[in-house]
DNA sequence: TGACACACCTAGAATCGCTATGTATACTAA
DNA sequence: TTAGTATACATAGCGATTCTAGGTGTGTCA
């Protein structure tokens, strides 16, 4: 059980990801630049500690399956409860990034668009 | 120099918040949190060591002035530096959460408000 | 056959923000 | 008058997150 502090948007994304197909870890890196225009260029070293403890905790179930090429690849799928998780942390990210707006539009001169 | 990384949420907070005006330390807590209506609590260890750091890279400036009560309050003031600084980082912002924003748009099934 | 894209993985370091604690003053209520 | 609370600043050390830097191996194409 580890406690939940932060925003963890690296989690956010990929069970983001997750909630339209099923996906394999090289191909999210992938569609994470191509969906975001080149913003998050996530690392490896990143993704996949991330994707391990998402499997520990039952947010998402991983199996193995053959490319085209012949190679296997490690699909992963968004159990129900990976399903409410992200829910839950797209309202969190709604309610910050809000916030955040809120606050910058209190200061004068910055005049955003 | 530090090398820049993250999206500093902290800083950009901060300097926004002193565009409006000189704070000092306490205040902005206070404040941050009415404007983010609580969303954001700052806790006093988050925010001292930023604003020493701000302060040592010419951000900001400090100097101490009495309160109406007698006891001495220490301002921070947003340098021309530090303003530039905050236009810069406002922007960063606004690209980083376009980009969350863009992915959790292209995930089905979460309708976002 | 050599380079490159694909595909997965981990150890260790850096960074950030929090917890916990310390100091000290002013005000308020018992 | 004294105990508690709000004000006001500060730092040490921990924990979480993400990066750097490396490793392994396969498939494809020049």
């Amino acid at each position: 059980m580890q406690k939940k502090k932060s925003i963890e948007h690296t989690q956010l994304l990929v069970l983001s990801l997750l909630a339209g197909e099923d996906m394999y870890g090289y191909q999210m890196i992938v569609e994470l630049a191509r969906r975001s225009d080149r913003t998050f260029e996530m690392k490896e070293g990143t993704l996949y500690p991330v994707l391990h403890g998402l499997e520990r905790e039952g947010l998402v179930e991983a199996y193995q399956q053959e490319a085209p090429t012949g190679r296997m690849r490690k699909y992963y799928h968004l159990t129900r409860k990976g399903s409410a998780a992200l829910k839950t942390e797209a309202e969190a990210w709604k309610t910050y990034s809000g916030a955040v707006n809120a606050v910058l539009r209190s200061s004068p001169g910055l005049n955003l668009a």
